[in-house]
DNA sequence: CGGAGTGTGTCCTATGTAGGACACATGAAT
DNA sequence: ATTCATGTGTCCTACATAGGACACACTCCG
């Protein structure tokens, strides 16, 4: 499993090579974390942060905020929100998928968009 | 919006008329809780209790798990690591799916139940 | 009446979450 | 050589979570 931490710096680090503006010291000021903090975050000394500044994370560094937050253990408080107005409803649509294939979940997801409902 | 204290008090209370073994005292020790904490729960003076005492909770009221788990604000581990090993993918669907109606839901759950993928 | 059982008030605690403050050593640039 | 920025070590804190312990007052019922 691809840590939290190691992400970030990877991600951040790639940047750099390319923008200076991508120290950690920077990042953290940008997204309003104390430098300290984001280095142990970024070493796994420290648990993921919250999920506000993991968003603001993903923003700094051009990552999916989904994917993100996944990788810090969560699932986005929108998400839950939708699943916790019809828990029964959504319970079930998402234990059937969990072993089905992508591409199955992909044409699910384009059903329901393309849909007449 | 129903609280979660009252439901499972309305529950207990209603199961208490035909069975004197669901007093506030005893179902707390069947589901391993003190009863002056139950208690609380029950008025809402405490907040919801642990995802894993409220799937007990449930187990013993005969309530969906997954529904207390909502009332509660909360969404169940496992329905979470599903999500979080596909976030892009679910994040899609679930956003997708928010302002559908239920029978669109419903129709979808079906068509995947019996999905040939 | 006297006990058994019931719900609740009060107080306490351990652990986790989400960071801030500050000082320090190192390295890069001028 | 000095300045400046960088990453990090150490210490501290406020609040939330998830309860346990114990005592008390009421009530039901044999």
């Amino acid at each position: 499993m691809n840590h939290f931490g190691d992400v970030v710096r990877e991600r951040r680090e790639r940047l750099r090579r390319q923008d200076r503006r991508y120290s950690l010291r920077q990042v953290a000021q940008r997204i309003g974390l104390e430098p300290a903090y984001l280095s142990k975050i970024e070493r796994s000394e420290a648990a993921p942060p919250s999920e506000a500044a993991t968003v603001r994370l993903a923003g700094e560094l051009g990552e999916d905020p989904d994917v993100l937050l996944a990788l810090a253990g969560k699932v986005s408080r929108d998400l839950q929100d939708i699943i916790r107005k019809r828990p029964r409803l959504f319970a079930e649509l998402i234990r059937q998928l969990k072993d089905a294939p992508d591409h199955a979940v992909l044409r699910v997801v384009r059903e329901v968009r393309d849909g007449d409902w």
